[in-house]
RNA sequence: GUGGGCGUAGCUCAGUUGGUUAGAGCGUCUGGUUGUGGCCCAGAAGGUCGUGGGUUCAAUCCCCAUCGCUCACCCCA
């Protein structure tokens, strides 16, 4: 038997609703602060990530799905959103018509990693980007948005947590005091945070091993070597997120894994789910456009994991979706109408009802049976004696209550179902 | 890539200290009088007990391998 791929979920239908309602919450809410969705490819030209995300990261270094296409060029299914909406801004002007461009997504990501609870090779994100201005009180707003739609979905267990990473330049500076500081020490590091130290050295405070954290009990920290602006745009974010009742903790040790971090970074985690606990993450960018040849823009984004969240919300029964239900079953009684049964369905459909019927020949209680487990509201016999009278039984499957209706009259019976 | 746990019907799981035809609940299907559901009752279908090899008179059960799923580490949403 031929399975889904490792990492690869099928959504069933039973499960779609589930996103439907969440899709709708994160559509409604993106609108109102008046984003725009954007689709853009699945894959793009691997050089986009490489340049975007960094080359020295975990994702562009070993969980890329990367191929060569027929003409050799280098492509990779999209492991992430941002580089490909800031490639979409640049390439088609959109700064141009405004100031300020603001967009969001939902969309399927791919990452080749083991996967676990929370985490899967073919997963789904939603998220916004703001690209156009460096205002921290966009900051805020990204953060509101993201813990908005959180707390639309009935989630309670969450912990914003936000830092700031300050500007190249102070995180270079910091880096230095870092490495200094744990020269002398690096001997005693878990073999994990050594190659931390070479490869990613803020990486260090994520560690949860209890001999590195005891190293860095008296470590510097980045929060507290801000160069001024920094520091400034952050006690704003800080400000306005107390002003619109978003609790929030500061993390100094979030530290965002992507390279094209700066200034203010954020996530915000649930109690609620496995080892991966992070539903979202996100922070300002101000650099990336830039870098990927556009003009100098800042801009701000997050990201959220769909599978996470839901995931989260099915742990705290933070929602519940209606179960699907029809308006009508109708019931074939005489075998020989059978083409009258199907043109009456085709009739009430074009008439905007939701209609069931047999297809099977089977016998008028399997029909009523179906029709319960359909949830169908009403019931229309066909055939019979009353049939024969030009009429048929419309039966209201909550009361049990019948009515006779002429058969030619289609109109009577929409009538009573719209009620 | 490293480590732990688990693989018995469509689903959730029993079970056998190795011994005749492998079970339950749910789901599916049929029926419970002539054309009417939900509850109830009766019955049916459905399993190479993940796969391959070994030990044994005998393996779903023991051993080995393999594959798959799952959780955790790393990293990240």
């Amino acid at each position: 038997m031929i399975k889904a791929i490792k990492g690869t979920k099928d959504l069933l239908p039973s499960d779609v609703p589930r996103w439907h309602y969440l899709e709708d919450i994160v559509k409604k809410i993106f609108t109102n602060f008046n984003y725009k969705e954007i689709r853009t490819p699945i894959f793009e030209l691997t050089s986009l990530f490489a340049r975007s995300i960094g080359e020295e990261t975990d994702i562009v270094g070993k969980e890329m799905y990367t191929f060569e296409d027929m003409s050799g060029a280098s492509i990779t299914l999209k492991p992430e959103m941002t580089a490909g909406v800031v490639r979409a801004f640049i390439e088609h002007s959109l700064g141009a018509q405004q100031q300020l461009t603001k967009l969001y997504y939902i969309s399927p990501m791919f990452r080749q990693e083991k996967p676990q609870a929370g985490r899967l090779r073919q997963f789904h994100q939603f998220g916004g980007e703001a690209i156009g201005s460096a205002s921290p009180i966009l900051d805020a707003e990204m953060i509101q948005i993201a813990f908005d739609i959180l707390k639309s979905l009935g989630l309670k267990d969450l912990t914003v947590k936000i830092n700031s990473l300050g500007t190249t330049e102070t995180r270079e500076n910091f880096k230095n005091l870092l490495r200094e500081f744990l020269n002398d020490k690096k001997d005693k590091l878990s073999e994990d945070s050594k190659k931390r130290f070479d490869n990613n050295i803020l990486r260090i405070f994520d560690s949860k091993i209890e001999i590195d954290q005891k190293l860095l009990a008296d470590a510097p920290a980045l929060i507290d070597q801000l160069d001024d602006e920094s520091k400034n745009d952050f006690d704003l974010v800080k400000e306005y997120l107390t002003k619109i009742n978003i609790p929030f903790e500061i993390d100094p040790h979030l530290v965002r894994g992507l390279d094209y971090y700066s200034k203010t970074t954020f996530e915000i985690i649930s109690g609620k789910v496995g080892a991966q606990d992070a539903l979202l993450g996100g922070g300002r960018y101000d650099l990336l456009a830039e870098q990927l040849g556009g003009k100098p823009t800042p801009a701000v984004g997050f990201a959220a994991g769909i599978e996470r969240i839901l995931l989260a919300c099915e742990n705290e029964n933070s929602f519940k979706v209606d179960e699907l239900s029809i308006d009508i079953y109708l019931i074939r009684i005489d075998k020989e109408l059978e083409l009258k049964v199907s043109e009456l369905a085709s009739e009430l459909r074009r008439k905007g009802l939701r209609v069931e019927y047999d297809y099977l020949q089977r016998s008028v209680k399997a029909q009523m049976r179906e029709a319960n487990k359909f949830n169908a509201r009403f019931a229309l016999f066909i055939g019979g004696g009353e049939y024969e009278e030009g009429k048929m039984n419309l039966k209201d499957m909550k009361t049990s209550e019948q009515k006779l209706i002429p058969i030619d009259n289609i109109s009577e019976v929409i009538d009573n179902i719209k009620i």
